[in-house]
DNA sequence: CTTTGAAGTCAAGCTTAGTTGACTATATAG
DNA sequence: CTATATAGTCAACTAAGCTTGACTTCAAAG
């Protein structure tokens, strides 16, 4: 392999590509829902949280063992979460033990906002390449991750 | 929003599998390198180098402008990957008080299976997709970049 | 009703990936 | 030749994002 091939190599890896577009989309992605939120504090652990808290609820320990992190770590994001008025916490009527977590309701608004400003900014990526390429784009996303992936 | 949009939203966003694909890809591509150079110590803020590092060489400074941190971290992470015997140093002839930095050429041969194997990741991708939407692909996180990106 | 275990919390410590400040050696402008 | 600036290194510190261990409270099996 000579000087040109590395750099044809190097410029052109659709890898190198697909983890500079995942940064640079996630660091936008945080910028824009905290303004949403209006919520300085949110930090880029607490994004990690989201996806798996349901309206019905969830305990730490489940939201632990999906988010692949210890059951500790998961308990002090989550207060962080309930101080910053996001989420809320409420006994679990079938095991006193457990508690369940979710949005806060009180807040819903500001969580609604947070959220449409991300279905915005996925629209923009939709706008960007056209309906269909975009379904394209996302179906090759959920292939990579199939492919590569082990959990989830 | 109701509990189905909800997860509609979250489940079918492309921003969010786009972040997902890229961790699955990144840490499979770290695994493969680290197998391949037989180095175990290899660390992921190690790979942030290699896409600046030249066969002509740079120097610490040179290499902290572009991975946007600071020369002493630079400074840092280089002498560990001397260390590892990736990479190399040399007097810079025209200015004694800096060095230049390159591929290590005695360990030239490890480099390059290692490049091969990232290679071989995303011809992995390649056929994958096929050549012509892997292309496609490639150009969609191209676009993203500049879309939500404003440095590099 | 006692033992065993699971849910959650508190506190301490760890690793990664940096930053800041002080220093040495060399370069360069005047 | 001197003053000032730059390249690199060393060491101490910081912040995020965890883990580990000890503890309390409740559950559930015997």
């Amino acid at each position: 392999m000579n000087i040109e091939e590395f750099k044809l190599l190097r410029d052109s890896s659709v890898g190198h590509n697909l983890i500079k577009a995942a940064r640079i989309y996630n660091e936008f992605a945080i910028k824009t829902v905290k303004m949403q939120l209006g919520v300085e504090a949110l930090k880029p652990s607490h994004f990690q949280c989201f996806p798996h808290i349901s309206f019905e609820g969830i305990t730490i320990v489940e939201l632990a063992q999906k988010m692949s992190i210890t059951k500790q770590a998961v308990s002090q994001l989550v207060s962080e979460l309930i101080g910053l008025g996001i989420l809320s916490k409420r006994d679990n009527p079938i095991d006193r033990r457990s508690v369940l977590i979710t949005f806060n309701a009180e807040n819903g608004l500001n969580i609604m906002e947070g959220m449409k400003a991300l279905k915005k900014l996925d629209s923009e990526i939709e706008s960007l390449f056209g309906k269909n390429e975009s379904k394209k784009f996302n179906k090759q996303l959920i292939e990579v991750i199939s492919k590569f992936g082990e959990q989830d």
